[in-house]
DNA sequence: TGGGCAGTT
DNA sequence: AACTGCC
């Protein structure tokens, strides 16, 4: 048996947590850049606002009404963990899928109980991290989904659902369940399932995976296959190093500024550089992107992308940041007002069977070991005093460029300046 | 009116 | 290089 536990609310919970005032209100918890609405608490949806809402499409007599938070993602990353730390004790076989999602397989458990081991493990998870969560239980992983929507819908579960591959009451359920609320399909596919005669996900488990295979692809025949009980999408390829390490942000504001995108082209490398080096690998190429809003029909639109091989493989930021830079130099327009832009690092290889090209000049190791002392020292700085303690290259008095978080509340679990007080 | 992938054209 | 789809 798989379970899917899955945080209810997870970021409104978060803050509840620490916030107690924030229980029973309608709250919400935007994006990055305070764009849209990615968190609701039961009493904001009742008000009517819509997952992934942009923030300022709210009615303002409802917004009013409304606690709106910027995301606080130091604080959510670190809860994820507790609540995965107590889901470990209960099972061996966690795999987390999302920051507030993790699959956890029962095999070799006893079958009869296991509806309420995983009631003792909900309120342990509760009663040791404040946070609610639901539990579906099937024997494949979109079963188990499905069955994970209906303990936090239907209150006579109790948090916990299991669902039978077979059962009458399974095939009940999914005769009413359109495919859109099926893992894995969205609108597009909806429409192109529409057109053979499948609407719900009965229907979808009844056909034939073979033509499903030839209509779409692996991916559609292996939901038809889940459906059904056999559990055949494998995760472990969540741990498996990325094949390519994006970074990108919106700017708080549209800037026309070539230094604030020099300088927000420098974070994201350093950035990415992180990420790079933490998954032991190294790039052979850099691609640097810049973008217009798409909403902005009044402003002319821009969008380019370039990618820059790199002289050889590398995980330095320095070198990364030098490529990003060059091919930044050559899209930057001036006169553009820019929303967004990123980098992508491409071509990933693994740091100990690297390839030198026939060009590349081979580093001495003397000056390598030296390389991999400084970003070491530089990822362990900012690891432990907070990102961006040390940055490359000048810092500028104004970030003009940075994110828009008005809202954000303290990080409470991750910074000692920022513990939360109980009185004063 | 978010960010980060994978995959296709 | 651009675009689509998904969460």
């Amino acid at each position: 048996m798989i379970a899917l536990v899955d945080c209810n609310n997870f970021y409104v919970s978060c803050e509840r947590v620490f916030n107690p005032k924030l229980e029973d209100k309608p709250v919400g918890v935007m994006s990055n850049n305070d764009g849209c609405v990615v968190a609701r608490s039961a009493e904001i949806k009742q008000l009517g606002v819509e997952m992934g809402m942009p923030a300022h499409q709210i009615d303002p007599h409802i917004r009013r009404q409304c606690i709106l938070l910027s995301s606080n993602y130091a604080l959510y990353g670190d809860m994820s963990r507790r609540v995965t730390d107590v889901l470990s004790q209960h099972t061996p076989h966690v795999d987390v899928y999302s920051i507030d999602e993790s699959f956890l397989s029962f095999e070799g458990f006893e079958s009869d109980s296991l509806e309420e081991r995983c009631q003792v493990m909900r309120h342990q998870v509760r009663r040791d991290t404040g946070i609610p969560v639901s539990v579906g239980l099937s024997t494949s992983k979109t079963l188990a989904k499905i069955a994970n929507h209906r303990a936090k819908k239907e209150p006579g579960f109790d948090g916990v659902a299991i669902m039978h591959p077979d059962s009458d009451d399974t095939r009940a359920f999914l005769e009413q369940l359109p495919v859109t609320e099926i893992w894995g399909v969205a609108g597009r596919s909806a429409v192109r399932l529409h057109t053979l005669g499948i609407e719900n996900a009965w229907q979808l488990r009844e056909a034939s995976p073979q033509h499903l295979r030839k209509h779409f692809s692996v991916v559609m025949e292996r939901i038809v296959w889940e459906l059904r009980g056999v559990d055949c999408i494998h995760l472990d390829d969540m741990t498996q190093p990325k094949k390519q390490i994006m970074v990108s942000r919106s700017f708080g504001r549209l800037t026309n500024n070539k230094a604030d995108l020099h300088e927000a082209i420098r974070v994201h490398t350093s950035r990415a550089g992180e990420k790079l080096r933490k998954q032991q690998g190294l790039a052979q190429a850099i691609m640097v992107f810049v973008r217009t809003n798409r909403f902005r029909d009044d402003l002319p639109s821009y969008n380019k992308s370039l990618v820059v091989p790199l002289p050889r493989p590398s995980d330095d930021s320095r070198e990364l940041v030098r490529a990003a830079i060059a091919g930044l130099e050559r899209i930057f327009k001036p006169g553009i007002m820019y929303q967004k832009c990123g980098v992508m690092l491409m071509d990933l290889c693994d740091h100990d069977n690297e390839q030198l090209g026939l060009l590349a000049e081979p580093v001495s190791d003397e000056k390598r070991e030296k390389n991999e002392k400084l970003m070491a020292t530089l990822d362990k700085l900012n690891r432990e005093h907070g990102k961006n303690t040390v940055r490359l290259g000048m810092p500028r008095k104004v970030n003009s460029w940075e994110l828009r978080c008005e809202h954000r509340t303290p990080r409470y679990t991750t910074r000692w300046d920022e513990l939360a007080c109980v009185k004063t």
